[in-house]
DNA sequence: CGACAGATTGACTGGGTTCAACTTAAGTGG
DNA sequence: CCACTTAAGTTGAACCCAGTCAATCTGTCG
């Protein structure tokens, strides 16, 4: 029954798992720690401790600017980790905090290496994984820096539904996405107001409907157009499509 | 004589290097290939093959939306490499040319992975330098969604200084930055109209000098200030401030 | 009930885009 | 050597998307 841990199902999506891996993988994830909503795991400026993995709930790494402002630069869905070679940087060079209440597992550098070093297989899953997180961060340069605001969130409820579902977090066509608007607005380069009436517009056309954290996606094809999705970037082994 | 290999500087850069490694290096980039400007390495959709590996010139990473519009999403200067893991990708999810004629050297993943798995020091360091590629993906997500416009160019200019002083490619204050406006629109998220007057506006302030190609700053420190430049993310041994 | 976080709405403003013309610089070929 | 072409840079004017400011509403929790 790895059905429900999702690591395994997420590296399971980007690659072939032998059954010994997924042991492994169910022994490095028995144990993991609660940790409350809107706390920091790790700070900018912080010498980095090894990796953390998110088994449940939403976490995201975000920078700070002098004036105050906040750049979301990525989310943790669970089954996400943090890179695999932070132990090689002597500080952190942004924070990873916490959206809800999660259960978060850490895995000391050494541990890291181990697997690296003598789990071919896992060590190919988890760089794999890595390659994703790059090329999100790069989806979501393209995002801010030429995708209208309407597309913008699109694309991010477009890859949002996606990444879940390959964890068992999503439906068929809906999920719980616990982020506030200020959440949505630090994350596409835009402000909390302007976030408001943009999903109002996504509403009124049709595409999603739900009021608060339930969205529900009413018309993919469309949203997927609008938001310009290709979910190549994501590298999932079979197309990763519609179901 | 390593000092004008750029990837034996880059690396020294982040971290320690013995005399062996550099040799090793240099016989990695001993022939590299000539590539006209304007050309495409490899392209989205494409197998990867590999890693390049600039030697000399400017390169960019970069995806087009179906709209026609396109954002670069990192630059490749003289010791810059993509990806190290990227063969394990089926296909490559952003497109790759150069901006001037590069003096490019293609690595076949069985060299990387030997250097991975027998050169530790060197493994280390290859690692580290992608660390830093990704990290400056995000410190342009920041640019794109926080910063104003002035501060986005600001931002950029001072980071390619610092690269580029990092492999021996810039004076103490000034560079040749042979990127286009239309390049800096698409980086930036601005107009090319825009990038024009932001520039200008930059010049007005008594920041930056230069026609065309060639940059001076003027005055690096307020540059810094109205960029919010905090250079901790290029991870540089020796702090890599001002000289 | 009061307090607070989050969502919503309206009115106003302005930064940045759009469109279009014009200039400058750098080839290229006759 | 110069007319012609093309890419890149510059400027002006009009417009509009999105930000700002501020008030109001909603739901939740103690």
């Amino acid at each position: 029954m790895s059905d429900h841990n999702p690591l395994i199902r997420k590296l399971a999506s980007l690659t072939q798992l032998a059954e010994g891996d997924k042991r492994l993988l169910e022994e490095i994830t028995a144990h993991p720690v609660v940790v409350p909503a809107k706390k920091d795991l790790i700070r900018e400026g912080d010498a980095p401790l090894g990796v953390f993995l998110v088994m449940d709930g939403l976490a995201c790494r975000y920078k700070l600017l002098p004036n105050g402002a906040r750049q979301v630069i990525g989310y943790l869905v669970p089954g996400d980790f943090c890179d695999l070679d932070v132990a090689l940087l002597e500080l952190m060079d942004h924070s990873i905090g916490t959206i809800t209440q999660c259960r978060v597992v850490h895995i000391p550098s050494e541990t890291v290496q181990g697997i690296l070093d003598n789990h071919p297989r896992l060590a190919r899953a988890l760089r794999l994984a890595a390659l994703v997180d790059a090329a999100t961060a790069r989806e979501w340069l393209v995002s801010v820096g030429r995708r209208t605001c309407e597309g913008r969130l699109a694309h991010l409820l477009c890859e949002l539904h996606l990444r879940l579902r390959a964890v068992g977090r999503a439906a068929c066509d809906s999920y719980e996405l616990p982020l506030t608007q200020v959440d949505l607005a630090d994350t596409t380069g835009m402000t909390t107001v302007h976030v408001n009436r943009t999903l109002r517009a996504l509403r009124e056309r049709g595409l999603i409907e739900g009021k608060g954290r339930h969205i529900r996606i009413r018309d993919a094809a469309e949203l997927w157009v609008l938001a310009a999705f290709n979910p190549g970037y994501l590298h999932r082994v079979q197309a990763g499509g519609q179901r």
